[in-house]
DNA sequence: CGCAACCGGAGAAAGATCCTCCGAACGGCC
DNA sequence: GGCCGTTCGGAGGATCTTTCTCCGGTTGCG
């Protein structure tokens, strides 16, 4: 979006974005204080590569702050622009934060990332400007009845965000995973609805001690010993 | 509940719960790899204290997870006995697990610890025992209608165990964590419910983003930088 | 094809965490 | 109330983790 600075090459330019990315991940899964190494790994590049485009901690929680940001912020807009209405628009930007790993910018959004912001500072302005937009789709959709009167964003961003964030030492569960983030989140959207209106079914096996006890069988006869890194 | 094979004088009795208890927190908040330092402050024993109990992490997490089973048992033991039908079993746990913080038992009943069971180890026994006493209960609310049909023991867990974690860099938020994670919990049940079952409303106001950010003020005017103990 | 920009890993320095040792304090029993 | 054995807590060295820099080799771009 930003032209910045000095022109990077191409092969600098992808790096970049592929740290940006990783870390993306890894703050949403172990929180900002994360080792930077594990996000190199996970970008596939070297540590020396990540501390050359961000100098410190600092630069590097803003610039994935802010590129999530804007990312949620184009999400959001593209749903109100393409949606019927408002609820079926806020449905459609949970996905959107599901399948893009944007969570991380939601404790940005609800001010609690471990960082200070300056009032004026660009992130905080655009932190509002998003608080303020949400905040108004809530409201917009519980006009429609669709959504439910005794909520407000708050609620609904900080459960989403909380659904969607991995467990610890839940590696073992692997790629299943995703399977349960989506489900987790179709529960917590069904309880958002409005009192009288209508529920899809889940899609997929509902999951049984079955089904997790053949996931955990088959991941300890892959994996005897503990393993971190596949 | 089970005597030990030494009797503890009554101190030492005191504060191994004490670091039980305190364990049971950290580990839920941080994962298993949380320093024990930190859980031996908590607790308000000095570190040698918790090794002196506990020899080493794993016993620790042993212990602690034989607790918050046995915790949960009763919990479960307890609601089925006392409530009328499955669903207000079912929903009188999970607040059961909110108020006694024993949301650490949830990986264990899950396979997802970062340990390894031996097959016949009695912690793994009693945590199929639990998790088969769950699934009945799952099923059994699920024949009254009052549950949806499509979910299972898993995903009623899982849901639950996230929505209860507590969030990294939410330190800001303070003692408001307590309210956020009653609130979530009742929008999952909701999302639980049978398809045309009533709900209640939400206790106390909406989280909007005005409630957001007069916390936030709050927050910032009395510790401006950060702080980490209280 | 040449050069400037970029890359990645090794490794020193700093910091966090683990775990033991020992003098002081406390509980239980006579 | 007093004694004895158990328990307590903190200081501190060993060890592991994380940070961040330096430099020889590689690669995109004109």
């Amino acid at each position: 979006m930003s032209r910045h600075t000095v022109r990077l090459r191409a092969d600098a330019r992808r790096n970049r974005e592929q740290v940006i990315a990783a870390a993306r991940e890894v703050f949403l899964a172990q929180g900002v204080d994360a080792p930077l190494e594990e996000i190199a790994r996970r970008a596939g590049v070297g540590i020396a590569t990540l501390y050359r485009r961000f100098p410190d901690r600092r630069t590097l929680i803003r610039e994935v702050s802010l590129d999530a940001m804007a990312l949620a912020a184009a999400q959001l807009r593209a749903a109100r622009a393409e949606e019927d209405d408002e609820w079926a628009a806020l449905v459609r930007f949970f996905h959107a934060v599901l399948e893009t790993r944007i969570g991380t910018v939601l404790p940005v959004l609800l001010g609690s990332l471990g960082m200070e912001f300056s009032p004026d500072d660009e992130l905080w302005a655009s932190r509002s400007q998003l608080v303020a937009e949400l905040d108004e789709l809530v409201r917009a959709a519980q006009r429609t009845g669709r959504l439910r009167a005794d909520v407000g964003v708050g609620d609904v961003m900080l459960g989403l965000l909380k659904l969607l964030r991995p467990l610890p030492s839940m590696r073992l569960l692997g790629d299943f995973t995703d399977t349960l983030n989506r489900r987790h989140a179709e529960l917590f959207i069904d309880g958002l609805r409005g009192p009288a209106v209508p529920r899809p079914v889940l899609a997929g096996p509902a999951i049984t001690a079955e089904v997790v006890d053949r996931y955990l069988a088959e991941q300890q006869r892959t994996a005897p010993g503990r393993q971190d890194q596949p």
